[in-house]
DNA sequence: CCTCGTCTTGATCGATCATTCAACTTGTTT
DNA sequence: AAACAAGTTGAATGATCGATCAAGACGAGG
């Protein structure tokens, strides 16, 4: 029997013990937070038993650590790529990434957020030694973000800061998002894009004030 | 014995039970989360006993309601009030108001941030029955900088959006917290309150531009 | 067939969780 | 001084916490 007998599993089927428990784990703390999730919830929303657990991974945060790696692994794979798949324009690609967010946020209905910033605020300074794990994942973001900025050459102005402005966009991004959560509506976070774009809006036509000024 | 036998008792040890339980589930829910805080850690912390806490407030819940409840009444005379008195110019007060949560950060290392901040990611998906007191917490807070945005008249342009405007700066502030708890260093808040300060100085340009050209 | 390493099973551990409660002290009212 | 409410004490509750571990299942290599 080298094939597979009776039925083909879905996909979500296949995955092996240690993903389930990966799925299952990421999931659970992204709604209910690190410390408001127990052990044993995860061991029955994956479908698996304790041992196997603590088989793959030696301890609770262990297997946190092993989340927030998962996270860094999808960063390109899930987020930056799609948006640059969908979205040419560089600058574009910043709010293509909010709205990618926001989309998440209506189909949950406000709820969930952005699941580092949870873990963020939850962890960072209770675990120490979980704080640079967070911060790495906020890098690669920001790092992406940044990426963009400098595609976009001189249509921002020269002396614009895209280092600042890549960690700008974040903070708009998880104070937006932060907010939202709140208040139950995502009133908060639109205005908050929107005061961005027009803060975008001003450095693309101060730059090309500036280049139409070098061509007179 | 009408009188106070044998010393006076230090300002700090005059507190009701109520308040020192109140006040040590505030510094405990802000320096570990909610759910991360026991009830027994809080009895220890306050020096008080288990039948004290569940006389005042009935539950765990509760004591978090009686400590949003606390912050809501210490908006004005704790926050605002003294940013007021501190700084004349209404559009200054919203960098001092940034300021004083900067010195916040600075004294505790990068830790804690704000108290709302962390409930509000933590709670308002698990305890819906929370999240509005968070929630009026932050509209409070938003009031106050609308305040002083409508202050300053017609320094800012006569379009601009003082509501999302308000929204825009707690996005900033709770935002560059987050980035900065998880970095360790408060270079993400002090970056973003730069592009946030560089933005209302193009605002303020703006409106001198058209008054200029009014006068003219 | 046997064995070894990988993985699974599930009972079990002590600690801690939020909460209850009856007994007790204290201060005020009559 | 009797009565009563307000507040305190601290033991005890069952539930759940994260973690351990011995026993078994399973496939691969000899």
């Amino acid at each position: 029997m080298t094939e597979d007998s009776q039925v083909d599993p879905g996909p979500e089927q296949a995955l092996g013990t240690r993903d389930k428990i990966l799925q299952a784990a990421a999931r659970l703390f992204h709604e209910q937070g690190y410390t408001g999730t127990g052990v044993a919830t995860i061991l029955r929303e994956a479908g698996v038993h304790t041992g196997s657990l603590y088989h793959f991974f030696g301890t609770k945060d262990d297997l946190l650590r092993a989340v927030l790696k998962q996270y860094e692994e999808w960063l390109e794979p899930v987020v930056l790529g799609p948006v640059e798949a969908s979205e040419p324009d560089p600058l574009e690609r910043v709010f293509a990434l909010l709205d990618w967010y926001r989309a998440g946020m209506v189909e949950t209905g406000c709820r969930l957020g952005c699941p580092l910033g949870n873990l963020a605020l939850e962890l960072s300074d209770t675990h120490p030694e979980i704080r640079p794990h967070i911060d790495v994942n906020l890098k690669n973001w920001r790092a992406g973000i940044r990426r963009w900025l400098e595609e976009a050459g001189d249509r921002l102005p020269a002396d614009c800061d895209r280092d600042a402005l890549s960690y700008f966009v974040l903070t708009v991004m998880e104070g937006g998002l932060l907010q939202a959560r709140s208040a139950g509506d995502l009133a908060p976070f639109d205005a908050s894009v929107a005061v961005l774009r027009d803060h975008f809006g001003r450095l693309v036509r101060q730059a090309e004030r500036y280049s139409t000024e070098r061509n007179t």
